[in-house]
DNA sequence: AGCACGCCGACT
DNA sequence: GTCGGCGTGCTC
């Protein structure tokens, strides 16, 4: 029966970054409820805002009144309202920010399904004296007689839609959402059964049944090789959860989220399953949500956003490949949905549990150091060995005086495969834009002494520079590493091996697939088939081709060049490394004739090129963990990145000096990097200027970081320089 | 964000 | 004289 509210107000904006009070007028005092959506006056107009909680006094005088309730539901659950305030601060941004990621924009506005817009008289009411407006005094005296009364009833009573718009504006009448009658079914499907389970996948199972028994929360890890069955043994978790009365959380990445995916999903949980995912229409976006916040839904799949489902009584949270990147969202709020899931485990007393084949070092690190149990499941369900993976040594080509793009040993692979008819599959990674410079003779790559990221070359000034701490040094005319001059930016791009290709087999058919060629969803679907179905002999492509795709047909795959994942200016540039070979050995050998995978690189003694062609995750995991701690990296240590964007060369530094100046008293015991130039120093004419903030435990510093870019945002004249700040950013290019 | 207030130049 | 430009400040 609280007099007051606080309140967020519907408006993304700094200045309205704060919560507001609001007097709670009597008649709404019964109803109002945290969570709901209210109207209030604001200056002199009227917007949406949100109840955070209700309050018996506040300091703050003369409060206006809330308006009206805008829907008798509350739209977030008393768990989203507690994760809003941990995401604005764990991620630095706007409350509204927060509640916009965790809530459908359609079901935000006044467009929610199977609700009846209803009128109502406001306090006001009594009071007016409407002599001169007959019709309106009428609309009044009905409602006056009649209470609430559903809109379009009032309009059969004769009343005008003009009429009512009038007695709004003077806020005699307010409008409100109630729900009608029950909500439509969600999926009908016919029921699939269980499959049987091999021995690893029944340990790990029964590991997981125990830790969902025990209520508490708690993370598993489930590393699981290419093909071992993680997803069997989701479902029968999800399955034991269920039978316990509790909801289940399935994120997987958006690509793998297919309609495959969805049937088998539907087809073992028939009617209970909520799917959620960008590319569904609003009205399905709307029914899905509804379900869930029904409770019908009790396991929701869906891709980064659905961890903020609106679910009840969680049991389990799954996350499946959960060291993909997309985990991560790349606007504001730049959440990690594996931080956000944590945290609703821990407030549920839930299981996270997290898959994936190449697990994250944080992932695995936190298994290491007992924070989370590790389940292994290293056989393939079906009887198909991992392939074999030869590393070529491109120093070596050169030195033999072979310098072709395609080493010897490729060539003959893909003669082979198509003498055989057979497939193959060209791999580049086409993010070696961010300029790096390599000794073609023995490998040899710049780096930063202190920060241990291949310099960037910026070839306008000819100098090479750190995009952590800002060192430059100059181009070297001979390699430091072995004296030869045969140094040279590095590059590689798909259309050049198309081309070479095309020289090399000109009667092959080959299918290009990147960016620039599959642009729309149908054009990657169509290439797919086709290449699926025989018709072309080659494919050639970047990550997109590295991911998901099953082609019984190719018994070769070749990546063209690990260097440019492996140069690239990131700590976390190893890691991808590994996971990318990984990924792209397992698209072969998937058919009876087995098949191998053939990786060219300057440097074929890298750990994880190594550990990639052996499949041995815990030896790449030995070495690259050691690297972290040596220089501080997560796991050992919290990022933060302040990148400030504009068209002003000038003006981005300038305004990241004052930020840095600003921090140094604040970051005294924290290490302090840059400001420095972005490795992609400017993108679409963007200058784009850093500073990364890295010590043992960030969270302490949130509320005075917080208020600094609050003040930057105020400063008079307001800098132009766009600001974004990225609590352990996942790529920092 | 959006809107008022306020203080300057150029138009009916 | 006033219409309108946008810098500044404020919203419970």
């Amino acid at each position: 029966m609280s007099a007051y509210a606080e309140v967020i107000i519907d408006l993304v904006s700094h200045a309205v970054d704060r919560p507001f009070h609001y007097s709670v007028p009597e008649q709404l005092q019964q109803q109002l409820k945290p969570g709901q959506q209210v109207t209030v006056p604001l200056g002199n107009r009227r917007c949406q805002g949100f109840v955070l909680r209700l309050l018996d006094e506040t300091d703050i005088e003369n409060l206006k009144d809330i308006i009206s309730i805008t829907d008798q539901d509350p739209l977030l659950t008393g768990e989203q309202l507690a994760l809003l305030h941990w995401i604005s601060l764990h991620y630095y941004c706007r409350k509204i920010d927060a509640l916009h990621a965790m809530i459908p924009a359609a079901f935000r506005r006044e467009k929610r399904p199977n609700r009846m817009k209803v009128v109502e008289l406001t306090p006001q009411a009594s009071e007016a004296d409407l002599k001169r407006a007959p019709a309106q005094n009428k609309a009044l005296d009905i409602l006056k007689e009649q209470g609430v009364l559903a809109r379009h009833k009032l309009i059969q009573l004769g009343v005008k839609a003009e009429t009512m718009r009038a007695l709004e504006k003077k806020g005699l009448i307010c409008y409100r959402l109630v729900p009608m009658e029950a909500q439509k079914k969600v999926g009908n499907s016919s029921s699939t059964e269980p499959h049987l389970m091999l021995n690893e996948q029944a340990s790990c199972f029964s590991r997981i049944s125990h830790a969902l028994e025990q209520q508490k929360a708690q993370r598993i890890l489930l590393h699981g090789v290419t093909a071992s069955g993680k997803t069997e043994v989701y479902m029968q978790s999800i399955t034991c959860c269920l039978d316990l009365g509790k909801s289940a959380l399935v994120l997987v990445p958006e690509i793998s989220l297919t309609p495959q995916m969805i049937e088998h999903f539907e087809g073992r949980f028939p009617g209970r399953v909520a799917v959620l995912h960008s590319r569904l229409s609003v009205a399905e976006k709307n029914r899905q949500w509804t379900a869930i916040l029904s409770g019908e839904a009790k396991v929701v799949l869906g891709a980064r956003s659905a961890v903020f489902a609106p679910l009840k009584s969680i049991g389990i949270i799954i996350i499946d490949e959960e060291h993909e990147t997309t985990y991560k969202q790349e606007e504001t709020p730049r959440y990690h949905a594996r931080d956000v899931a944590w945290w609703r485990a821990r407030y549920n007393k839930a299981v996270l549990l997290l898959g994936s084949a190449t697990p994250s070092l944080e992932s695995y690190y936190l298994a290491v150091r007992g924070d989370a149990e590790l389940l292994s499941m290293k056989e393939r369900v079906t009887p198909i060995q991992l392939p074999p993976v030869e590393v070529v040594d491109m120093r070596k080509e050169l030195k033999e005086n072979h310098r072709h793009i395609f080493s010897r040993p490729l060539l003959e692979g893909l003669n082979a495969v198509l003498e055989n008819d057979e497939q193959a599959l060209l791999f580049i990674n086409r993010r070696g834009f961010a300029g790096f410079v390599l000794c073609r003779e023995c490998g040899h790559v710049v780096r930063c002494k202190s920060c241990d990221v291949s310099l960037t070359l910026h070839k306008d000034r000819n100098i090479m520079c750190c995009h952590y701490c800002a060192h430059e040094e100059a181009v070297p005319e001979v390699c430091p590493g072995c004296g030869g001059v045969k140094i040279r930016h590095f590059s590689a791009g798909t259309q050049r091996v198309e081309e070479e290709v095309r020289k090399l087999y000109p009667r092959v058919s080959l299918i290009r697939m990147d960016r620039d060629t599959t642009s729309s969803r149908s054009a990657h679907d169509y290439f797919y088939r086709q290449f699926k179905a025989r018709k072309a002999s080659i494919l050639i492509g970047t990550q997109m081709i590295a991911k998901g795709f099953d082609f019984p047909g190719v018994t070769l795959v070749g990546v063209v060049a690990a260097d440019t994942t492996l140069n690239l200016p990131d700590f976390r540039a190893p890691e991808r490394t590994f996971q990318l070979l990984t990924q792209v050995s397992g698209r072969t050998a998937r058919g009876p004739r087995g098949g191998k995978v053939i990786v060219q690189t300057y440097h074929p003694g890298h750990y994880s090129i190594l550990a990639a062609a052996e499949h041995d995750y815990p030896a790449f995991y030995k070495q690259e963990i050691e690297n972290r701690r040596q220089l501080a990296y997560p796991p050992f240590s919290e990022l933060l990145r302040v990148l400030f964007t504009y068209n002003e060369e000038k003006a981005v530094f300038d305004a990241a000096n004052w930020f840095a100046g600003c921090l140094e008293p604040i970051t005294n015991e924290l290490e302090l990097l840059g400001p420095a130039p972005a490795a992609l120093f400017r993108i679409k004419d963007q200058y784009r200027v850093q500073i990364i903030i890295k010590g043992e435990k960030l969270s302490g510093l949130a509320p005075r970081i917080k208020k600094l870019i609050r003040e930057y945002h105020a400063m008079k004249p307001a800098w132009p320089v766009r600001l974004a700040v990225d609590f352990n950013p996942q790529v920092v290019l």
